[in-house]
DNA sequence: GATCCACGGGAATACACGGATG
DNA sequence: CATCCGTGTATTCCCGTGGATC
């Protein structure tokens, strides 16, 4: 915990203390400096990357696990961590009299979410390997492919770049991640993180080392939610049971976990109490549809598709009766500046993505035609709408 | 001028159902 | 009985346009 965190919980410690004292200590979507529990992955990943100590580059590699098991947290600390290390050796290196040798590669993370095309890949890559800005339009895909081909070629600079949430929907897939650093293969290692084990992916694109991340134990998860319960609720503000009852319901999957958490937590406050009682506990779990697509995933979309999320949240039955309505609804609402017709094809594009699903209205037999379906969330919808509204206010 | 992207809109297609047809 | 057909929606697909950026 840093002092910051000690320091405002001493500060409110009247009787209406509040329970969440610090968001982001408990968002599924932030993670911590430090991964818990996750020793063994981060031993396996530091040996596959041995060759970087001595300036070379790693095999390509293929890092996967289920869903809230670690992966991003593990990958996002390990690279930078190791990005801070090296880059000090480099510039130590570079004051000294081995100034010929190769200089030691730079570790790059890029989340597939944000850059899910060729273009967006390239410019990730060479946004971070740079430090002056690269433009983001106006310039072709090409363009930007034959500037980092420069900056890559010889031995001047090599790059490990961690491409983050491969082959989800909307995202790169696999096979084009492989042909799209096909064109960097002496000066470019690659590292995709997915979901998928490799055995049901195509065989010819995926790289040879593969390392798994698996689940989190059952006393793993708990620590977890004790230490982010403890970075930012509110002493006492939940039972060591309780928990417990978290962990065994999420059954292994961290993000669930922790939206449940953030969701019994914001129940709590809402309803004035001075820790989560149990109604707010179970209430928090029934906000977490299971399985539930990633809030990082949901809060990583364009902004005008999570407004049409936000807005259709908002909704009551009769209005999201169908996806027309919904449509209608959510077009004519104040904030929104967009046609139904527009509204209606992110709400179609939203279904086919798996953040909602489609229901078929089973009854209205009466109407003629195809039966309209009914919108629901498959994602925690408590701490989107919290998350989104602070981001937003 | 080149490039990319988000919007809008409309055409094409899919589906559900009742009724007609063979 | 199985299949086809017409009608009314729902859903998907696709492309032109215009803004923004370089």
């Amino acid at each position: 915990m840093d002092l910051k965190t000690r320091i405002r919980r001493r500060q409110r410690n009247g009787t209406d203390a509040p329970i969440i004292l610090e968001y982001d200590a408990i968002s599924p979507v932030v993670h911590m400096e430090e991964p818990t529990g996750r020793g063994p992955v981060m031993e396996r990943l530091l040996d596959y990357l041995d060759p970087v100590f001595d300036r070379d580059l790693p095999m390509n590699a293929y890092v996967w696990g289920p869903a809230g098991s670690g992966k991003s947290a593990v990958l996002t600390s390990l690279t930078t961590s190791l990005d801070r290390l090296i880059s000090q050796s480099r510039s130590v290196i570079h004051t000294t009299t081995r100034a010929q040798t190769a200089p030691a590669p730079t570790f790059v993370y890029v989340d597939a979410r944000q850059a899910n095309t060729d273009l967006g890949l390239y410019h990730a890559v060479l946004d971070s390997i740079l430090d002056e800005s690269v433009p983001k339009k106006g310039v072709g895909s090409d363009a930007l492919r034959s500037r980092l081909a420069d900056l890559l070629s010889g031995s001047r600079q090599n790059a490990v770049v961690t491409v983050d949430h491969v082959g989800e929907p909307g995202t790169l897939s696999l096979a084009s991640l492989a042909e799209t650093f096909g064109h960097f293969e002496d000066s470019l290692a690659w590292i995709a993180v997915g979901r998928d084990a490799p055995g049901d992916l195509p065989a010819d694109a995926c790289p040879p080392e593969h390392i798994e991340i698996p689940a989190y134990e059952r006393h793993a998860l708990v620590d977890v939610l004790t230490g982010r319960a403890s970075d930012g609720l509110a002493r006492q503000a939940i039972e060591h049971g309780q928990v417990r009852r978290l962990a065994d319901w999420a059954d292994g999957d961290a993000h669930d976990a922790l939206a449940g958490l953030f969701s019994a937590a914001h129940l709590a406050t809402v309803a004035g109490h001075d820790h989560i009682r149990e109604r707010d506990l179970e209430g928090g779990m029934d906000a977490v549809p299971r399985p539930s697509v990633s809030l990082g995933r949901v809060l990583t979309l364009p902004a005008n598709r999570q407004l049409v999320l936000r807005q259709l949240l908002e909704l009551d039955e009769t209005a999201a009766a169908s996806v027309s309505d919904a449509a209608e609804a959510i077009a004519s609402a104040p904030d929104v500046d967009l046609s139904a017709a527009t509204v209606k094809r992110f709400l179609y594009e939203l279904a086919e993505a798996g953040i909602t699903e489609r229901v078929r209205a089973d009854q209205a037999a009466d109407r003629a035609g195809r039966p309209p379906s009914r919108l629901e969330p498959r994602f925690a919808t408590l701490v989107f709408r919290r998350l989104y509204d602070l981001q937003n206010e």
